[in-house]
DNA sequence: TTGTGATCATCT
DNA sequence: AGATGATCACAA
């Protein structure tokens, strides 16, 4: 196998794993079945990942493949097609985000395209049996590149301005900030008030349910 | 410790 | 119930 050089073969690929159960997948890849699915939440959309041949490549930013700049992103849905959480985008650059703008930033890089991959999802089917869904290539379109740039922008400027404090997951139509730690007590840099540094917790930017929503109801395959 | 993959658990 | 803030695992 090698990573998909194209845009039809990385479709392709994703739809041949439509139907097939998280367990089905972990058993072609010879991976073990967490025990404890609530202690490994990343183990999905890895599992995806491998499944459609796409490496993880430590220390670059941007995209999952970045030759055809395409992100990958799982997303897990109800019956019903309802998003059954937001979808982290990427972690804030707080140590640097002053010098940031939206054209190059790596939310416009990893949302320019994605591969949605849905996963079902409902309290009837349990964790190894879910299925994955058919997936679908998405670009924002103009509308939705505006609102996510706008809401970018704001969070850059509030931060910018030594505001990361008021910086919380109530702004933001479609793309907000939420804490992004492996606990409570972790802190980085953060531009402060007066030129002052101030010590915050790490912030991810993530998409809004009611936004991945959307884009589910005009794109998903299966309709809805 | 930071960045990758996200979901959990509590509050409103 | 939906949204917000907190947390889990792993690699480098």
């Amino acid at each position: 196998m090698h990573e998909p050089a194209s845009e039809a073969e990385l479709l392709l690929r994703a739809r041949a794993l439509a139907g097939r159960t998280i367990a089905e997948l972990a058993g072609l890849h010879a991976l073990p079945l967490p025990d404890e699915p609530r202690r490994a939440k990343g183990f999905v959309g890895e599992l995806v990942e491998r499944a459609l041949d796409v490496r993880p490549r430590p220390g670059v930013a941007g995209p999952d493949l970045p030759r055809l700049g395409v992100e990958v992103k799982t997303i897990p849905l109800t019956a019903d097609g309802r998003p059954r959480e937001s979808t982290f985008v990427c972690t804030l650059p707080l140590g640097r985000i002053e010098r940031e703008r939206w054209d190059t930033s790596a939310v416009r890089a990893k949302l320019a395209r994605v591969l949605w991959v849905p996963i079902e999802h409902g309290p009837r089917v349990a964790w190894a049996a879910r299925r994955v869904g058919t997936a679908w290539l998405w670009s924002p379109d103009v509308d939705e590149e505006a609102t996510l740039r706008a809401d970018w922008e704001a969070a850059q400027g509030l931060v910018a301005r030594g505001g990361i404090d008021a910086l919380d997951a109530r702004r933001g139509a479609a793309l907000q900030v939420r804490p992004k730690a492996r606990s409570g007590r972790a802190r980085v840099r953060a531009p402060g008030e007066d030129e002052v540094p101030t010590s915050t917790m790490p912030r991810g930017f993530y998409l809004r349910a009611s936004f991945t929503a959307r884009v589910v109801r005009t794109c998903y395959p299966g309709g809805r």
